[in-house]
RNA sequence: GCCGGGAUGGCGAAACUGGCAGACGCAGCGGACUUAAAAUCCGCUGGCCGAAAGGCCGUGCAGGUUCGAGCCCUGCUCCCGGCACCA
């Protein structure tokens, strides 16, 4: 039993200072080079992480988004992954069965860019990295069942990628189509609308042009209405995430209106269908504008003059929506020489071509309504079309409100437009035939009503969504399993035939096209249907098809029969905590969600949403920019450990601020960090014996004992609350009040605690709860106490399983 | 422009959602220990006035509600994130 109080002084490790050469100079620091590695050995030996599936009576499934293997690990990476392992520890405590499984987005352009630097086969860059990546997760202490690992990258993950594929082929999910992409120049590939940034490459910064290419697209938009209802399932997921998900499917409600085109042309269409969400202002629709590409002009002009104007219009479009600046465009456009019959009136009106239409939103053609409408109203002034006024608005408040100071609230619904000044609101109609003094809302239903009644428009929803591009022309993805064959056409891979294997006699070059193009062995084969000769698809699947499932895949990691185990993708999901990176907000968590929604569909799972509970984090910046290796500017976590101690990271990690919020690294709170450890060790290692003593029935309590035993349960209270929320950096504050009353107490004259009195009681008792309070934070230090002061003769023999 | 979030000491931040503003940490200052320094331990540390006791002011700005407002309401300013000619 050690001494209580004779002023101990810190214990120094025999045999030299710890930490090696890089370790603060001349200071009595606590052996954390000596506790970490023992205590790891101890979980290893105990398969702390292992996770067999039996019992799921009590199951925790926590998964961080699985990273891109990209060679190292830093200190803003630690963020994520520390995050996800208190999380675990602590449910460990709590008896929870955990399973806490690691992978690797494996997939993706960076092998590939090395290959073509290096000459090294992407594959073996990967799997070189992820080796180093997983012995780095093991020096910050976290754990993870790697007996589970998975790498999309790998056959007998891609193999199963490819099966989604088909299982989307055969439900009709999964077409081809001819689609204007986004190009990059630098990277030759194609990029998805979500990966292009301001007009440029998400990943090199190029300008993207824009070109016409066959494509792979996934029917997302037939889920958009479900995406879109179930997110009020998603009460564990912050507000924001659901919000920019909402706005990303963007709903909204409106009316289809048939036009009928005036003469039309033999060949061509006999009328135009538009979308409005303002169909109670259709009186005052004085012109229609379609997009320069739109198709319907090729029968419907027939000047080449025009043709050609119309053809240099669509080219700058083009070229103005792919650099994507920031300036909006002049609004230009030009008369077809065209007219269409108002559905309601039976006027003329003419269909004129504009720059400020998109295609792919609606029916693409639009109907202008120039007095409520901003954009419309600047192209009728440049072009003097007419602009009569429909909806009247609503009195302006007039009275004088003195609570909202001397400012009249008349700007709702008034919008400023080249020196005017127009109404965009809600109102009354007028000058609209027998709707006139009908508000908007109901003569919205009644118009529409009436149009539906005429064969001439109906209600409808539409959504800004679009289809999901998955193919790419790149060499690292999954090959897409199909074939074309002369005679059959498109022809799916039968499923026994997969996977379908990634060539490995390809040559990288910095250009030119996809290089499965160039594998002769891959490109030629046999149709699975005639058996005659057939050509392979060349594309492979974006990698967010990869990890659009994953989460299922660490059920089921060693199975070669089957993508997962659907009764034990039953048991084990939803994933009850899923942590990641707010940049996954919209696309990998909606892509997530549409395969579980596919799945469920095809009656593989039995649940609709694949993530109960999600928490995103705030990265973590240097000189205010995000860590990244191409920044420059990242902090090796090797190290941080040598020097502090893995422990000592992850504390600070926690500490640095709220976990949502982005924080700026800082060494001397680094220092901090390592302060409050050396603290902790110091004021408990000499009193071991006091932990176990403690477990006696509780004596009467002085007034200093008292007072320790309060704030300890205190500090144990708010940080309970405040873990269980992920207010990692308050609940650390707790114990450092805790560990400061500590102090104070130890302080006192050997006599206050002689075994078995009050004061050595509550001290034995608040060592003990800050030890397991501590514990998921600083694992290894607490581990190693909890060993030493023979509290570990329960159940699983560490701090984790208290039996 | 639209949607969402935010603004608190020298700095990162707390304030259990209407009840002592600034917990905890960093930085700084003073003291103990030391030949000295480092480390450690103790104390101080929002601003102004005061020797002190104490007083006054203070949570982006202007108002309001309330016994009481960092928190609620109204109107602004600025910052961050998302979407963006979406009809």
């Amino acid at each position: 039993m050690p001494g209580p109080d004779t002023p101990t002084p810190a214990q120094s490790p025999p045999g030299g200072t710890p930490g090696g050469p890089g370790a603060p100079r001349g200071r009595d620091i606590y052996p954390f080079d000596e506790i970490e590695p023992r205590s790891r050995k101890r979980w290893a030996d105990l398969e702390l992480f292992r996770q067999d599936l039996e019992d799921n009576s009590k199951k925790f499934y926590v998964l961080n988004m699985f990273p891109y293997p990209s060679g190292d690990l830093h200190a803003g990476h630690g963020r994520n992954y520390i995050m996800g392992d208190v999380v675990a520890r602590l449910h460990m405590m709590r008896g929870h069965q955990v399973l806490a499984p690691m992978g690797f987005d494996a997939f993706g352009l960076p092998a590939e860019n090395a290959a073509i630097q290096n000459q090294t086969p992407p594959a073996e860059w990967t799997e070189r990295n992820i080796a180093r990546m997983r012995a780095q997760f093991d020096d910050w202490g976290v754990g993870f069942d790697w007996d589970r690992a998975l790498a999309s990258c790998r056959p007998d993950y891609y193999r199963w990628t490819q099966w989604l594929f088909l299982k989307l082929y055969e439900k009709g999910l999964a077409y081809r189509g001819s689609a204007p992409v986004n190009w990059c120049p630098n990277d030759k590939t194609v990029l998805a609308n979500e990966q292009v940034l301001d007009g440029a490459c998400e990943r090199c910064g190029t300008p993207v042009i824009l070109r016409e290419l066959e494509q792979w697209f996934f029917k997302i938009t037939e889920y958009a209405q479900q995406l879109l209802d179930d997110l009020a399932l998603l009460e564990g997921w912050p507000e924001k995430v659901r919000t920019m998900q909402h706005n990303w499917i963007g709903r909204s409600e409106g009316a289809e209106v048939h036009w009928q085109v005036e003469d039309p042309p033999h060949a061509g269409p006999h009328e135009l269908v538009t979308f409005t969400t303002r169909i109670d202002t259709i009186y005052g629709a004085t012109f229609v504008v379609l997009p320069p590409a739109h198709p319907a002009l090729a029968t419907l002009v027939t000047d080449p003059a025009l043709r050609e104007q119309i053809d240099t219009l669509a080219r700058a479009q083009a070229k103005h929506q792919a650099e994507h600046s920031f300036a909006e465009p002049v609004k230009e456009g030009l008369f077809t020489g065209r007219y269409l019959l108002h559905p309601l009136t039976g006027a003329r009106v003419p269909l004129w071509v504009a720059n400020y239409v998109v295609m792919g939103y609606g029916t693409g053609v639009v109907q202008c309504v120039p007095a409520h409408d901003t954009r419309d109203y600047e192209f009728a002034v440049k072009y003097g079309l007419a602009i009569p006024q429909v909806i009247a608005a609503p009195a302006m408040r007039e009275t004088w409100d003195p609570s909202r100071g001397d400012k009249l609230n008349d700007g709702e619904g008034w919008e400023q437009v080249a020196g005017a000044k127009i109404y965009v609101g809600d109102g009354v109609l007028v000058e609209s035939d027998k709707y006139t003094g009908m508000p908007s809302v109901e003569a919205r239903a009644q118009i529409t009503a009436e149009l539906e009644s005429k064969i001439a428009g109906r209600f409808r929803v539409q959504f800004r969504l679009r289809d999901w591009l998955v193919s790419r022309q790149r060499y690292w993805g999954a090959p897409i399993p199909v074939v074309y064959c002369n005679k059959d056409g498109v022809v799916p891979v039968p499923e026994d035939q997969l996977p379908v294997l990634l060539p490995t006699d390809i040559e990288f070059r910095p250009a030119g096209d996809s290089p499965l193009t160039t594998s002769p062995t891959f490109l030629e084969t046999t149709c699975p249907r005639c058996g005659g000769p057939a050509r392979r698809e060349t594309d492979t699947l974006d990698t967010f098809v990869d990890s659009s499932w994953y989460f299922l895949r660490f059920l089921s990691a060693h199975d070669s029969t089957q993508a997962f185990d659907s009764e034990a993708a039953d048991r084990w999901l939803p994933v009850d905590q899923y942590i990641g990176g707010v940049e996954h907000a919209i696309l990998h968590l909606l892509y997530a969600r549409f395969i579980t929604k596919v799945l469920f569909d095809l009656g593989l799972v039995h649940f609709r949403e694949p993530f109960r509970h999600l928490f995103t984090q705030g990265m973590i910046t240097k000189g205010g920019i995000k860590m990244s290796k191409s920044k420059g500017n990242t902090i090796a976590p090797d190290y941080l450990i040598k020097r502090y101690g893995a422990d000592t990271c992850r504390v600070y990690t926690l500490f640095i601020g709220p976990p949502e919020k982005d924080a700026e690294w800082s060494d001397a709170g680094v220092e901090g960090a390592f302060r409050f450890l050396n603290r902790y060790y110091r004021i408990v290692e000499p009193r071991l014996s006091l932990l176990p003593a403690s477990l006696a029935p509780m004596p009467a309590l002085g007034d200093r004992a008292l007072a320790l035993h309060r704030a300890t349960h205190h500090a144990l209270s708010r940080a309970t609350i405040d873990f269980a929320e992920f207010k990692f950096n308050t609940g650390i504050a707790s114990m450092m009040e805790l560990i400061n009353a500590i102090s104070l107490d130890a302080q006192d004259e050997p006599d206050s605690f002689v075994p078995g009195s009050d004061r050595a009681w509550a001290m034995g008792e608040a060592l003990r709860l800050l030890t397991i309070m501590l514990a998921p934070v600083a694992p290894h230090v607490c581990e190693e106490i909890w060993q030493r002061s023979g509290l570990s003769s329960g159940a699983g023999g560490t701090v984790f399983r208290m039996g």
